[in-house]
DNA sequence: TATGAATGAGGATTCATTCAT
DNA sequence: TATGAATGAATCCTCATTCAT
């Protein structure tokens, strides 16, 4: 399996190089734990820095400021995301059963969970910030593209309302995840959840 | 028509106190401009006291932090909507038609297109603060007593689930008006997203 | 016999206004020790506040930025000053004899040699700040005020140069104390200089 | 014409120490850059170092602080000066003219209009720090040396006062430039300015 | 020799909060 | 009750300087 950092063949690069991508990676790792723990807005640098046990001016050598960084741990999860999530969801459409959705929904719940921690951080920085919001976009619109098969069955004119429908789905399923998972202001059983939205999605989707 | 405030009669109070609610509701009102302004995290207590024209120090004889203060904003905010909104979205699905319903989202973009100033500070503090997230469900579970006359209509076993549909279908709302028209980061004509909310909610709610 | 609002207006203001002038009393006291001991692009807003024995957010309570209170120290200066200085040179000038100029050079000599920790700062902030460098023009605009009985004297066509003439005298003499008697660079007996330049005014202003 | 940098024969220097110098070279070229925009106090060695496009640590190389490369920078305009402005000023002094010291004097402000740029470092700095204080009088000493056959005129006992007499009217000249040409403190037109300065140093050195 | 990375130190500025009045 | 003054604690950020490469 494809390890985010790995992919970058490390051995020939030379030492200054390899060393400076060290302290960002610390730099990077220290900031996600940070912003876990404090959210977005009470995250300071000096936090983060000494996280990192690494000096504040440190800091400043790898990014100019908060949001940089936090962008840069975003787009890990964004990257975890969009390998297990979009695609996965892309076929399950294709199927175009409500099973197979559910069985989706399912794995996508697993990594909500996963990421339970950080998403405060997102979504704070998500309203405040419309740098990562203008990010978000984009992985809807990543999203779009791993549904061109799904779409592909619907007649020309009405694709474009379905690629918003199920987007728009997904933004639902964001932010219900959100309240139920991360902040527990929802109160539901998992089964429950799973039931409400497999068959919401169904009759949105037109499923089986 | 019935005003926030005085619905507590103030003509009797005595005269000190009236005139503490008076600052108090100075306070409050210079909080709304200052988080329009700044959002959540930025706003500081000396701005909100300097807009309200009141010591920094008074601002601390009515309120124990920002968050107090913020919350006292958010009720106008969510008093105001559970008037206008929830009890027209109850007759809306009584009358069971797309067309109803559109009327009535049509009704409920105004009220966020009104709404836009505050909303990224309400976004920001609904995910960095978990007791304004938890006032939002007590907005949901209003929603949810308006309903109570559409939901008759369902057999016994299927209300809990169809009013769960409803309750997701308007954090569903929530967060596409957010990014559509407060953030601008979904760009999409107001009749387009009629259409396709409207439809999706025929779908999502078996409407005719 | 008290009224009620003008016991509080009267009683309590003079008291606050009153400690509010000795703390900006003691910071400016304490800048000028700082800038006399570390000149003034090296003193520090920290340096000030230590020395005044007060926070380093009181100093900005009193004053936005260093100088701010540096053109309150040198203000203290320049009133000094021109009470001492430029009426005097007016008499002298009056009187019309060198002996009577000589004598008022002493004099000057007398305050520069008192001022003289202060005039690095004085003169690095005059350089590096045009705030600065136009308070100083105002000062050579007072002295053009006490001219006026010197220069009726003169036909009226020539009373401009001859301002123009005594404002170059005393730029003249103000580096040549600095460089002299402040910074040392320039080596000589204060008799020898007080020789050269009385007589170089007198071959300039025409004196007996 | 003289170069002030060929001078020292660079042909014959081996490859390293050829590179070497116009390393240092580059770095006072742009130092006198940074001056000319920041001033002597706000210029970092950051500053320096970027825009001669070397790394900050090789600014260590060649020089131990700024205040090294500074003075580097004001030899140069001191080398320049004192071939242009001193001798010639010798030569006008020996014609014993008040137009012939009224042309040198032209010529002196064209100088300062040409230095003008750099002028508020070389203040500022000469104001802070001793060390380019001190190279200032080496100016004056420059000065003298070229007035030789000037003095010579005077009998024995005068020459030493009327040497003098020449340096303080330098320093005012220096300082009446710099704020009626570079700091415009002193609003004055340029006719006007060589009028009062020939025919204050008419009478002031017995010109004719 | 030249450099990129790292750091320690320090400076400016802001804020929430507390007192005496 | 309301307020002006004061403060301690953070935060951001920059800079001069060193060290391994």
């Amino acid at each position: 399996m494809d390890d985010v950092v790995s992919s970058e063949s490390t051995d020939l690069l030379p030492v200054r190089e390899q060393q400076r991508r060290m302290t960002r990676q610390r730099i990077v790792v220290a900031a996600r734990q940070v912003f876990e723990e404090h959210g977005y807005g009470q995250a300071s640098i000096g936090d983060i820095a000494k996280a990192a046990q690494v000096n504040r001016a440190t800091f400043y050598l790898h990014f100019a400021k908060k949001a940089e960084v936090f962008i840069e741990v975003y787009e890990v999860v964004r990257r975890q995301q969009s390998v297990r999530y979009w695609s996965l969801l892309g076929e399950a459409l294709v199927r175009g059963t409500e099973a197979a959705v559910r069985e989706w929904l399912d794995l996508a719940l697993v990594w909500w969970e996963d990421q339970a921690p950080l998403l405060p951080a997102i979504h704070e920085a998500m309203a405040s910030d419309l740098d990562v919001a203008a990010r978000w976009k984009c992985q809807l619109d990543e999203l779009a593209g791993e549904l061109d098969e799904y779409l592909a069955r619907f007649p020309e004119e009405r694709r474009e309302k379905q690629r918003l429908r199920v987007e728009l789905l997904m933004v639902q399923l964001d932010q219900l995840c959100f309240r139920a998972i991360v902040q527990k202001v929802l109160v539901m059983e998992r089964e429950v959840l799973l039931d409400v939205v497999a068959s919401l999605w169904r009759d949105a989707l037109d499923l089986k």
